[in-house]
DNA sequence: GCCCCTGTTGACAACGTTGTCAACACGCCG
DNA sequence: CGGCGTGTTGACAACGTTGTCAACAGGGGC
């Protein structure tokens, strides 16, 4: 810039002006300044102008894995919100670990992000509590903060989306329905198996606990679980899954174990390609889209000003039927 | 930082010396400092030290689509090598919007970002080439920027994973293979389509333009395509998939028409859920991670002041054998 | 007592911008 | 001709940090 007036004969300030599109500039002196721009090629530092300005037009998204569709199509919205305030978006991936989550989100607040979108692996985030005090705002998304937090949330409806799954089975006459679930330590597995207790409760079934396994996502454990639910006296006739990536390891068990002793199976998530599946493979549908822009919109209405009291949004979730919980039928098509 | 100084009583160089450990502070008075730093919630403006050392310790990745797995997994290695090398991560999607791709990468150059990973969607990198002088390093990765630009480049073996996946038709006894591909604009579209055209003059096949459609990789179009070389009077035995968004259009419409004369299908790309299909889905992999991963090395070695000419990388794939390119045998357990 | 060396500390400028305010020239009005 | 408003321009400080260099005190050797 400095060089650009230099060129132009003019002020450092006079370049900024012309830069910036403030009024005030005699039209000759801009058009010498744009021609010494255009020769040196200059463009303006991005980063000196925010810090000048005491913003950084940037949001920080920590998320647990991208590789999972759940998440890549939360970022994704996430990232469309952020560009369309004009902000870029810094991306972190915390591994479900709270101790590099909270890595991040300090590296994150170290360049005074403006905001943050949270998926929290952690349940203290108590290291937090400096930052909101130094203005940084945050939204939380899929799951809550730990508590004695104040910060807008975004949820699906986790308990009622398993209720509707598992009562999905009981309209079908199952009455021994097993649920798997994530590690009882994530929100959402603890909300899930809540939904999953009150369609029984609301049908006037008992709950089993030899029918309820959690732990976490890995083919074996799963595998195991579900033989030895086989091996009972009375074992189940369907399954509900706690999230997607248990219904594949469960798929893929009950591939090896085909016939008509096969349970039904209904699982939280969606599946590419799971109408493609012989029986299909009816699925509680979450929305990560929109989780993510709902969390975003959140944030961007507190940077605007927004000063009200932290909002805790429920996003409902979708059964989509196909077909499993009844005798497997011939494929559909969508 | 001003206040820590106030607060601990010394000037803001010794505060500064404090916080970055620098020798020769008296150990009472970093002490002092610590103190006061530890009272006041102090924490580093890291961008501000960044405009100072003149670097962001920031790098940009551009994609087409986080919701593709393929660009997920892909973003993810590039954020851990990013996070590895200290350095934070901006993501932007540009839809494959060649517009679009320029204004993401020109805001993050505008942001000073030491480096950038682009996944390019247009062929005109000329407006890179200011960016380049003035010291911003790139690195292409899963397509190769266009003409004119010398630039690292990471790229799958496209034409030889297409050949390879022909190849094993063929070696099944097919001599109709079609190609269904994405738009020929795209780089990857074109390659394999190469790979496919090597394969059958290998085999001494001829080359037939009714058996290959290229084009928008949307449900209606692909479902056209297979209707039109199913009414030819020498419809194909097998298709080639050119990736895996037109692999499940595949599999949809041909669902459709189970029985006998189904064709036996090779695709671009792995599915989630491939083998569970029946019958499963032969794929030709890519390794998403590995051009991620290894395009952002390439990257960090420059920063890191390589000055050597631009390298292309070309990454092998995998062809996994799922049972298809024979008659549909029984479901195969991975 | 003088000099030099070492350990500690601070003043100042700089990174690349922009906000504040003052300066200047010009033309118009009274 | 003096005063004043307007249009244009620039000097300076500031954002929050760090590099450079100088200053100062204390101690040891001559």
């Amino acid at each position: 810039m400095r060089d650009v007036a230099a060129a132009a004969g003019v002020a450092l300030k006079t370049v900024s002006r012309v830069v910036n599109g403030e009024p005030g500039v005699n039209p000759a002196t801009a058009e010498r300044v744009h021609e010494a721009i255009r020769r040196l090629g200059y463009r303006r530092n991005e980063s000196a102008r925010l810090l000048r300005a005491g913003r950084t037009a940037s949001i920080g998204l920590v998320i647990g894995d991208v590789s999972d569709p759940f998440y890549s199509g939360l970022s994704r919205a996430v990232e469309a919100v952020a560009r369309r305030h004009g902000h870029l978006l810094f991306t972190g991936v915390s591994e479900e670990d709270p101790a590099l989550e909270r890595e991040i989100v300090l590296a994150f607040c170290a360049r005074r992000v403006d905001g943050l979108v949270i998926v929290p692996a952690g349940t203290d985030h108590g290291y937090l509590c400096p930052e909101l005090e130094a203005g940084v705002v945050v939204a939380f998304v899929d799951r809550p903060p730990g508590p004695g937090l104040e910060a807008d949330t975004v949820l699906s409806d986790n308990a009622g989306g398993a209720a509707q799954g598992v009562a999905h089975l009981i309209r079908h006459g199952h009455r021994r329905i097993a649920f798997l679930g994530d590690s009882p330590a994530i929100f959402t597995a603890r909300e899930r198996l809540r939904g999953y207790r009150d369609a029984l409760a609301a049908a006037g079934l008992p709950y089993d606990e030899a029918l309820v396994s959690m732990g976490r996502p890995d083919p074996q454990r799963v595998r195991a679980a579900l033989a030895a639910m086989a091996a009972l006296p009375d074992p189940p006739t369907a399954l509900f899954t706690g999230n997607g990536l248990i219904t594949t390891h469960v798929l893929r068990a009950l591939a090896a174990r085909p016939g008509p002793d096969r349970p039904a199976l209904v699982g939280f998530d969606d599946l590419e390609l799971a109408d493609l599946l012989t029986p299909g493979v009816t699925v509680v549908a979450q929305d990560p889209a929109g989780l993510g822009r709902t969390a975003a919109e959140l944030l961007f209405r507190r940077l605007a000003g927004n000063r009200g009291p932290a909002q805790r949004v429920l996003l409902p979730t979708r059964l989509i039927v196909r077909g499993s919980g009844e005798i497997p039928p011939p494929a559909r098509v969508a």
